[in-house]
DNA sequence: GTCGCTGCAAAACGTTTGCATTTAG
DNA sequence: CTAAATGCAAACGTTTTGCAGCGAC
């Protein structure tokens, strides 16, 4: 859970503020804390981290609020909404550079995101072949790190 | 939701009746009920599809009986289950010829089951770079099959 | 002033569990 | 006889919703 850079703060703000124009959404001092939240640290936050980080400023918001901030950043386009193996939603800014997979540490749970062009190139290939129109898919790998294998965490 | 054939469901049946007897389990009628109907019928099911599968033949059976059956073939070995992006779990009798991942159209929901080498050699190479030993992965591909593109549905 | 948003609490959803009863071994 | 499995209903954890009041525009 680092921290993203200010000017891409800024810049994911202002992105935001276009689409909720766009879509004609009132901005909320609540809105505007939840996602000035979410933007500020990068990394894949369940709700209940973000409500976490949210009620250090503000113990007055609700769940329900930051469930329907965190879904509109989605229907927005600036967050992705990820099921990995545990059973929550997990959120992450959409990256501007594009689509990426996961790496999962069974272990401790540590997420390292990865792109393979060619990988990508396969799965087409593989889905013009069945007859399928690739609209998106889920590529979640599961392992033991390098660091919880130096622990003796054994892959049983 | 085709039909398994026959000697196939024999052998699984004979498959689990093994397994039970290895981990000390009794056989109940329930038990062998829900696995005939969950062995006969190849695909995807959830637990509500073979809960009323299941009451066709005994209307009696509950619920959590299902559950605890389906989990119990999944420790034994016999199914595996699945999450895809509906928000419930689907079991399949475990393929004996080894791991596939799965070509899910989003507008009819058909699901063609794959396995591509190369792609597992890349996944592999991948987590080996990252200093991860790969336990699992999951690989799931959302299109549209040719069937629903031809009548129409499209990607938006 | 209107209509969208909030916060609460309650409902919904799929799944799991506690428990009294039944049943396999 | 005994321990495991069943069926019910209630509990669970996560997410969604209804609604009265509040606040953006």
């Amino acid at each position: 859970m680092g921290k993203r850079n200010p000017e891409k703060v800024a810049s994911l703000h202002e992105k935001l503020a276009d689409k909720m124009e766009e879509r004609g959404l009132r901005s909320t001092s609540q809105r505007r804390l939840v996602c000035d939240v979410f933007f500020r640290s990068s990394g894949h936050h369940s709700v209940d981290d973000v409500l976490a980080l949210v009620h250090r400023r503000d113990p007055k918001i609700g769940y329900a609020t930051v469930y329907r901030t965190l879904k509109m950043l989605v229907e927005s386009g600036l967050a992705h909404e990820r099921h990995f193996s545990d059973s929550l939603a997990r959120f992450e800014v959409t990256d501007a550079e594009g689509h990426h997979d996961h790496l999962i540490c069974v272990s401790c749970n540590a997420i390292i995101e990865f792109e393979d062009d060619e990988i990508e190139r396969l799965q087409e290939r593989l889905a013009k072949r069945h007859g399928y129109q690739l609209v998106r898919h889920k590529h979640e790998l599961y392992g033991i790190c390098l660091t919880c294998r130096r622990q003796g965490v054994d892959s049983a």
